[in-house]
DNA sequence: TGGTACGTTCAATACATACTGAACGTACAT
DNA sequence: ATGTACGTTCAGTATGTATTGAACGTACCA
């Protein structure tokens, strides 16, 4: 599933491991379970702490890290979504604002410059929507 | 943007090119100005018909395809979304179907089959949950 | 200090996906 | 029929991205 939402194998693998695990589970344990290398354990797991997908703890006597998944989807969904999709409608805005930025030196007299303008100024107000709605209720709703 | 989403480069283009068209563009208009290649154009164009994000309109005299950008953005993310996420969340629910099978004829005594079934359960639940938000009021959000 | 047992990094590589363009199908004109 | 001007298809290839694994950093222990 992970796959096919372009956000790799290995960081689905490690979260289903995790799911349908009874306890903690360490680097090695997924490294051999999944058969997947040390590095690729050590990076999946740290991006989906970075979603809040799944969380460190602490098993007394052994100083290896431990994770266990997060089973909270909506929280999940609210992370992963915002750290892909929203973080890039924020650097699309200043793209706008550069391209009408470049637009004022161009005045080749026959009007073209207003016809641009006018769809960059329509563009512009889809963005500002779309990024109003991203801020809080669409995503309100998926949590719960 | 559509490159960085996942969508390609060529559809992005394509729309950009037809957004700031002040009239009506061939699949040969494109190639030229865009640098792509002939089967590109025609294959990125199908994807935004699909998308309701262009529409192809009749020039008099002419027996070439012509296309026009469809500006209503809302409608243009709703199309693409539903089919893109939406199409998936589909095919997911089968294979938790799938999985639920072949866990009924896993019964090693010690009460994993359980554990397993409850976290499917688990699983089912949000996904529901998730196709509800889907089918209607999120996107409707966005369309205005 | 030196040794051990970890986690992390990143250049090399494998992999999946998008793009190309030659071959093809089709409709129209002559 | 034959030629022309299109649009479409898909195997081959280019491109971008995920994964690997050896080298490295760090904390702890004896």
């Amino acid at each position: 599933m992970t796959q096919s939402l372009g956000l790799g194998r290995v960081v689905g693998q490690i979260y289903a491991y995790l799911y349908f695990s009874s306890g903690p589970r360490g680097l090695a344990d997924m490294q051999h379970a999944l058969g997947i290398s040390k590095g690729s354990a050590s990076m999946g797991v740290r991006q989906l702490e970075q979603w809040h997908a799944v969380k460190k703890v602490w098993v007394r006597g052994d100083r290896k890290d431990y994770y266990e998944a997060n089973d909270w989807f909506g929280q999940i969904v609210k992370s992963a979504v915002a750290d892909t999709i929203g973080k890039k409608l924020g650097a699309y805005s200043s793209l706008l604002d550069e391209v009408e930025g470049e637009l004022a030196s161009l005045d080749n007299g026959n009007g073209e410059r207003d016809f641009l303008r006018g769809r960059i100024q329509h563009l512009r107000k889809f963005q500002k929507r779309a990024q109003g709605v991203w801020s809080s209720p669409l995503l309100k709703m998926l949590m719960k």
